[in-house]
DNA sequence: GGGCGGTTATA
DNA sequence: GTATAACCGCCCG
């Protein structure tokens, strides 16, 4: 016997079901021109599944169309009870049907009957022409369409569960057929389908599994009480009163499918999706993922609609040098990158440069590529010693991409990049710190459609990749070439966007691009540190942690791995059955701190693991690693600062993080006790107090704030003296201690339940803190609801130097993500405009220095302190001309106050 | 080797 | 309750 080459089902998807589910479930995303995006990306992901998932499939794509249908006609209330659509969700509908058709899938929006109707038609014809079908539906309803040759599936849900016959006989109780007797009996709330008062879902299951269908339940009313039902003896009574509302319920529960179309199931065929529409689409919404996706390497927007016109030129003889250093001396602007052989700007070697003067024009000289079978190259030396004039001219000016990098590794070629007038990692940073990670290769995408040519794509990656000076020349031109011409075409793209907004101007101008310089000096200088303390460390911080484990072990009655949160928690909360106090995200028991601080209360191991723990990260992390990290040129460690990072405007430090270098334990001090200055010098390590609340203080206004500052008082004394109505000198160093807790909560956007939990009270008594705090300092209160207002109105908070953080969320239906950023609304402002102040005391004391030719470099920064080498005869003027310029980098309405200490370590320092 | 969860160091 | 970076273990391809 053969069986028949089965065809494969159609598909019939319920989009209007898929929108608003989408809408609900989403957060509230929104592309960076204010159009909601969350629906959009919720339908079209789900299409994008089915599509994989059914790939042999025809796919066809309903939606309700706008206006009545005929059920209004035979019911009036029908759906009358139904919100307005949203303007969120309405102005996603236009997007959602572009896309749906350029994806090459049909669509039906019918006038005057629902898309159910539609869906049902279709099934029916389908059936009818021997072609399975699979509704894809979030919509319950449908069930009723369910037979031999149509099953429901949701592909929504991640289970994805088919719904055959057997499927609604298991789910609802009764077969399909039933399906709207079962919905006119009981009515639906949603859709205002009145069904018969009194019943609900058991009393419509009894009547149906008893008597059948909604006619014989009415043609055999009597038997209604034998049922046996809670309510069933005056049941009949109901059923009567309410005949002609239950036929009118079955009547408009009831799918239509007979609903004329000009298209059948035949018509529904897989097409050609439209790249461009596609690309188009994406691009405008900001989908970068999808947009990557459609786009192979080298390839554009433009390409796919029209071919880009690019020059490219390799750049191998004197003559060519020469004729391209005519034109950049000619060029208004040009944009400016080294290829090199590392990341690490210590190390990295020139292996070619590259140069564009207008879209679409660049060139690549390569100068150190080392292959077997590499062309002559021009020499480095004399090439740069050629370019040097042009490159260290304040008046050439240069774009380029995180020119800090190339910045410092021109330092080692005695080369002194000036003339930085625009870079466009900071140019997208400034303009919105969050909405893209600010890489070349991502702002290419986001702002020019265009999917460059990644490093990976030429190098390899992981163990097998190669360095620069192994790719071939011809890939190597295509690459650097392109990544000069893009970073070009970005400042056309970006400079025009920031020139919106003159504030965000000012802050790139004089805060982010002045920095740059002074941030490579303050990474080339490095800090010396002495490996032989970190060493010696490491070797007692070994022992001890091997005695901990052995000990650890006893406790245990076993061996395990210390490290793993796994086995530990297998340990303390199965084999010794100590109790869960809280559990990861995941769902096992959480082994974090504050949970074996609390267990160590009552038990032995959890402490020996707490002092494990923080040991280990010390060895792990600093006294292991740090000296490794000496660069063996300079005996010093150089990080990396990053300057597009942090959503807030801070620095971040990496490679080594020297911002989180450990200060509270005295283990830990030991370790910036390695941290000294050079012989003949000095640290100073000079520090802001209280910026934050300082900053608050000036912000809100807040009388009682303000004055505690001008007065020169201990912030956290004066607010417990205020909460807890006592003079000031006679708080108690508790009392200290919870208002400092609550300052820092005021900093952090506090909840009651956080503060509570800090300070290991009930949230009730947290409350009434806070509501003392408030009352002693209204104008705090004050400014954080107008902030949460002005956050939720513009969709962003700025800093006093007007730099600004987007906070979409702000915006979101789920609580928790609106409350969060209400939180982030809160801190953002502080703790950016405190990176502001530092920011611009560190260009102020950099001028100073180079200007006054003193023995003295900056040489870290840690968020709100500055630490600097000086030569000790130097230090007193040092320290005074330090100050000055720290505490001047802010005009504020209370005195802003730095510590300083000197010292051989940066521990003694402090 | 890459990615992620859990944990912990700092301001 | 804010903002980061880096370690280890573990699971996966």
């Amino acid at each position: 016997m053969t069986k028949q080459q089965k065809q494969p089902p159609l598909i019939l998807v319920d989009g209007s079901s898929y929108l608003f589910r989408a809408y609900h479930a989403m957060p509230a995303l929104s592309a960076s021109d204010g159009q909601p995006t969350g629906a959009i990306r919720g339908v079209i992901s789900m299409m994008r599944r089915l599509i994989k998932d059914f790939p042999e499939s025809p796919i066809g794509v309903i939606f309700d169309a706008k206006g009545p249908t005929f059920r209004n006609t035979i019911y009036s209330e029908y759906k009358a009870h139904r919100p307005p659509m949203p303007d969120e969700l309405r102005e996603q509908i236009e997007p959602i049907h572009a896309i749906i058709k350029a994806m090459g899938l049909p669509m039906f929006v019918i006038e005057g009957v629902e898309a159910d109707d539609v869906i049902g038609t279709l099934a029916r014809q389908a059936t009818e022409a021997g072609i399975d079908t699979i509704i894809s539906t979030g919509d319950k309803d449908m069930a009723q369409l369910v037979n031999q040759h149509i099953t429901l599936v949701n592909t929504m849900k991640d289970d994805d569960a088919f719904m055959n016959v057997e499927g609604v006989k298991a789910k609802f109780g009764i077969p399909p057929e039933l399906i709207i007797d079962f919905l006119a009996l009981m009515g639906d709330k949603v859709d205002n389908i009145p069904g018969v008062p009194g019943v609900g879902e058991k009393t419509a299951l009894a009547l149906l599994q008893g008597l059948g269908s909604l006619e014989s339940v009415y043609e055999r009313l009597e038997e209604v009480p034998t049922l046996g039902f809670r309510g069933a003896k005056t049941m009949p009574k109901k059923l009567e009163e309410h005949k002609s509302q239950a036929l009118l319920s079955k009547q408009l529960a009831t799918i239509k499918t007979d609903v004329e179309l000009k298209m059948g199931p035949a018509d529904i065929k897989l097409v050609e999706p439209d790249k461009a529409a596609l690309l188009d689409w994406f691009k405008k919404l900001e989908f970068k993922g999808w947009t990557e996706e459609l786009l192979s390497a080298g390839e554009t927007i433009d390409d796919v609609e029209q071919a880009l016109d690019v020059t490219y030129e390799t750049v191998l003889t004197q003559q060519q040098l020469d004729s391209w250093i005519k034109q950049l001396e000619q060029a208004e602007l040009f944009a400016f990158d080294t290829e090199t052989t590392s990341l690490d700007y210590m190390q990295a070697e020139i292996v070619g440069v590259s140069f564009a003067i207008e879209a679409g024009k660049a060139a690549y000289v390569p100068l150190a590529h080392n292959y077997v079978g590499a062309p002559e190259q021009l020499d480095r030396d004399k090439v740069l010693a050629l370019l040097k004039p042009l490159l260290e001219s304040a008046d050439q000016k240069k774009i380029g991409q995180n020119l800090k990098y190339d910045q410092s590794v021109l330092a080692r070629y005695d080369i002194e990049l000036k003339g930085i007038a625009f870079d466009t990692m900071l140019e997208s940073y400034v303009l919105d710190s969050t909405a893209t990670r600010h890489d070349m290769d991502s702002l290419a995408l986001k702002y020019l459609g265009h999917k460059t040519i990644h490093f990976e794509d030429i190098a390899g990656k992981g163990a097998k990749q190669i360095t620069f000076d192994q790719v071939a020349i011809e890939q190597a031109a295509e690459y650097a070439a392109e990544d000069a011409d893009i970073t070009l075409r970005l400042h056309q793209a970006l400079e025009p966007k920031l020139a919106e907004h003159p504030t965000l101007v000012k802050v790139f101008k004089e805060i982010e691009l002045p920095l740059i310089s002074v941030l490579s000096k303050m990474e080339r200088n490095g800090a010396l540190i002495n490996p032989g303390l970190l060493q010696k460390q490491s070797v007692e911080l070994a022992k001890r942690i091997d005695e901990l484990e052995k000990a650890a072990f006893d406790l245990a009655g076993e061996e395990f791995n210390l490290g793993s949160a796994k086995q530990l928690g297998e340990i303390l909360f199965n084999k010794l059955e100590l109790p869960v106090i809280k559990k990861t995200p995941k769902g096992q028991p959480s082994t974090a701190e504050p949970v074996l601080q609390e267990l160590a209360l009552d038990y032995p191991l959890p402490k020996l693991i707490l002092e494990y723990r923080s040991l280990s990260k010390l060895k792990s992390t600093y006294t292991d690693k740090l000296p490794e990290m000496i660069n063996p040129e300079t005996g010093r460690v150089h990080t990396s600062y990053h300057q597009a990072v942090t959503a807030t405007g801070r620095l971040s430090s990496s490679d080594p993080n020297l911002q989180n270098i450990p200060i509270r334990t005295a283990e830990g001090r030991r370790i910036r006790q390695a941290f000294v200055a050079s012989p003949g010098y000095k640290l100073i390590a000079a520090d802001y107090s209280q910026i934050e609340l300082r900053i608050m203080a000036h912000l809100s206004n807040d009388e009682g704030l303000l004055n505690a500052f001008s007065q020169g008082r201990d912030v956290h004394r004066a607010t417990a003296a205020e909460v807890f109505g006592v003079p000031i000198d006679e708080v108690t160093d508790n009392q200290r201690r919870s208002a400092k807790a609550i300052n820092f909560g005021l900093i952090y956007g506090m909840s009651a339940f956080g503060l509570a939990k800090q300070l290991g009270v009930s949230r009730k008594s947290a409350q009434e803190y806070i509501d003392l705090y408030f009352e002693r300092y209204p104008g705090v209160l004050t400014y954080m609801d107008d902030i949460r207002h002005s956050a939720a109105e513009k969709g962003y908070v700025e800093t006093l130097f007007g730099r600004r953080l987007y906070l979409p969320e702000i915006r979101s239906r789920n609580q928790m993500r609106k409350k969060a950023a209400e939180r982030t609304a809160i801190n953002a402002p502080m703790q950016g405009t405190a990176a502001d102040i530092i920011k611009q005391a560190m260009i102020s004391v950099d001028q100073w220095l180079t200007a006054s030719q003193l023995d003295a470099n900056m040489i870290m920064q840690v968020h709100d302190e500055l630490i600097l080498e000086v030569a000790e005869a130097q230090v007193d003027e040092v320290v005074a001309g330090l100050k000055l310029r720290m505490v001047a980098a802010a005009d504020l309405s209370v005195p802003l106050i730095v510590d300083a200490g000197i010292g051989d370590n940066w521990d003694q320092a402090h």
